[in-house]
DNA sequence: AGTATTATGTTAAAAATTCTAACAAAAACA
DNA sequence: TGTTTTTGTTAGAATTTTTAACATAATACT
């Protein structure tokens, strides 16, 4: 049951029936590829004829296209199958961290093509966005015409204004208020730039990417526990976003009010007690109450290595990640309590010690959750190999041709 | 963006259209009533001729009626103002408290009718259903047909399945795992019933009726405090309800984790410090760190006679409410960190006491949030004299006429 | 090899709906 | 009394879904 907003709603008119049936056509076959007209209407349980007329406004604009026949030994004629024409156009994924910054070039359903560059982030923004535009040169180099570029999707540690294209915050880069939309656009002028915070892209990763196509799951959150807690939700399909576009900050939720102090200035949120410094400062036996550090990126000694040492039988790593598994699932507890989602997906260097930890998050999380269908909320583990945040920032700028039209 | 569901979307069929520009038009009524065919045209930006067609057929089905000519002195033809038809039907509201029933009765656009009912709660299912069917009796008595009866909305201090209609855990009821669903159907057979949790339902409230009607905010909380901590969150003019109807648990979102228990059986619970129990045992000063009982119904003292000694000047009374504003402030920072709502409404016994704690509400709110912006959240009370409990009941049997058609 | 059967995909016409434009109705103003 | 202005209706054009018939292409059976 969903309130008609009064003042902002939106018409049916002439055309809105066939744009919702053609977005579904499209959804379709990029779920069922390859799949021909006959299993669409039996599908969309609608007749052929009016999928004829469907697929073929998709093929004049060049978004599907034909394949082969189909050979399964039954009787009758042999469907045409049809797929998303993945050549369409490409897009661009940019993935900003701390030290970093991450490049991605895929085609119009966001398969990667190639290998995944990277460059040193710049932290003055004028000098991030040449050095930026100074590699996507050096990746497109001559293949590639930028007239069939869908975009530009990037992915940034921290909160930004959607609407003016402003970073408000982010700490790791040290960025405060820059307008980065603006800088972005009079770089590469005509293309299309989408900009979102990584939490919220990741939970876009999961539903967009071909690996959750087939998921019917439409009610998820991301966390993705790195430098800091970014957490993405997902309700009914659609990004919680919220009034300043910054819901979904779950990392500043409480344990304790009184707990060690966090990067956020307040003390005792969940981000303080399981962000990869704190896991590391717990190992390190530094007083945990004092406020760290923003960064560990330029620390000799990294989450990843402390994990090796817990896998080799550190008895010391193994306690420092035990307490963070405990507080994560202490946290998770309360996402699950607040949003009851269908899945959770989790992301970041911590993955790698899943197998470690596990016991240990599910055990916090049953303590809190209020039922027990609550304290068994599925929870997938998505590997850094799978780059969730530069899937994410793709889905940015391929996911709009594929999404269900507004209406009413 | 919304991703179209593939193993569960809607296809646009030839009467789709028509449905959703229906649907705009009797929302449009009810919110801009009275109002004419051509203001319809106007605010839906369509020509005149679509909407005497959309405007026949809502009249003679009879959900709406035509009025007196509109007087303003303009030239040119007098308008014909349009209005929802609210003898339509009736629908009767439950509200089902730890000590009392409440009963309302009200017309198809949840108008009351008559005053408030009320009855002792009986906590046998079967003994409840049998005083609720003798009281709905005696409050229809002889003016109304059944036949009209758009339903009953029931509203529930606990958790519940609405598909199976069972009350998973109404600790102040000491209902577990009953199927009050099936009981009430067998009692009031072929009526319309609509179970809902009761902090939803005061969500529900706030966006359909009509005192929230000129609103533009389709992002909401509503946080109910009173012997237990209700929170009901709406997105996109959506109650948000979670895989489990359990979302928008926050009253079990802990402020520490090591604080006082809960009656959830976990400890330092938002609700462990801002329920009406918490208050009042601080008021005592009762250990709280103890277990405390769930109800405080039977209790000679209540959180009224609290909140009047401290507006007489009784510092221990103010000094409990003031810890009792603090925590609450602290709690809705995560709150609205989590959601980023466009509004918050506060319900409760507690909101009696409003102008008394505001300034430490906001100001533990400030201290927490993200950003400045978050932090003046605008907070809306909502006194008990609105019965948003049964307001939102109404809304479950009423709203769906008005709700936006599902689509793609 | 020839015919029947079966499934796919297209085409033509019917039904429903929005859209356009002209028209009728009603009231104020000059 | 006639003109102007606004409201509401009606007739027909354009668009789209739906129905039904038809063409196409492949297998199975005799």
């Amino acid at each position: 049951m969903r309130r008609i907003n009064p003042s902002d709603f939106k018409l049916a008119k002439q055309g809105t029936s066939r744009e919702i049936n053609r977005q579904i056509v499209l959804t379709l076959i990029r779920t069922h590829q390859p799949v021909s007209r006959a299993d669409l209407s039996r599908l969309m349980d609608t007749n052929r004829a009016n999928i004829t007329f469907l697929v073929n406004e998709l093929l004049e604009e060049n978004l599907i296209r034909e394949g082969a026949r189909g050979s399964e030994k039954v009787r009758g004629r042999k469907p045409t199958f049809l797929y998303v024409n993945s050549k369409k156009s490409f897009a661009i994924a940019v993935d900003i961290r701390s030290s970093r910054t991450f490049l991605m070039l895929t085609d119009s359903i966001g398969n990667q093509i190639d290998d995944i560059q990277s460059f040193a982030t710049e932290t003055i923004p004028e000098k991030f966005v040449s050095a930026l535009a100074a590699n996507i040169l050096k990746l497109s180099k001559d293949t590639l015409d930028f007239a069939n570029c869908a975009g530009i999707g990037i992915v940034i540690p921290g909160m930004l204004n959607r609407k003016t294209g402003i970073v408000i915050n982010a700490p790791t880069l040290g960025w405060l208020d820059v307008n980065l939309l603006s800088l972005l656009q009079a770089e590469f002028e005509g293309i299309e730039i989408q900009l979102e915070n990584s939490g919220k892209a990741c939970a876009l990763s999961q539903i967009w990417t071909a690996r959750g196509i087939a998921s019917s799951h439409n009610d998820i959150v991301f966390v993705s526990v790195s430098d800091g807690v970014g957490v993405g939700v997902v309700i009914n399909g659609e990004l919680m976003r919220g009034k300043h576009n910054t819901a979904g900050e779950f990392g500043h939720v409480p344990l304790s009010i009184d707990g060690p102090p966090c990067s956020c200035g307040a003390n005792g949120c969940w981000e303080a007690y399981i962000s990869n410094l704190s896991t590391l400062s717990r190992y390190f036996g530094r007083d945990i109450k004092r406020r760290q550090p923003q960064s560990i990126e330029d620390a000799e000694f990294t989450i990843d290595d402390l994990i090796s040492r817990a896998r080799g039988g550190d008895a010391k790593a193994l306690t420092a990640l035990n307490s963070t598994a405990r507080y994560l699932g202490l946290g998770l507890a309360s996402v699950i309590n607040a949003i009851d989602p269908s899945e959770i997906y989790i992301g970041g260097e911590i993955t790698e010690a899943w197998s470690l930890i596990e016991p240990q998050v599910r055990e916090a999380i049953k303590e809190r959750t209020l039922t027990q269908e609550l304290g068994s909320t599925p929870i997938r583990i998505v590997p850094a190999t799978e780059h969730p945040r530069l899937r994410g920032a793709v889905a940015l700028v391929t996911a709009p041709a594929f999404a269900a039209p507004m209406v009413a």
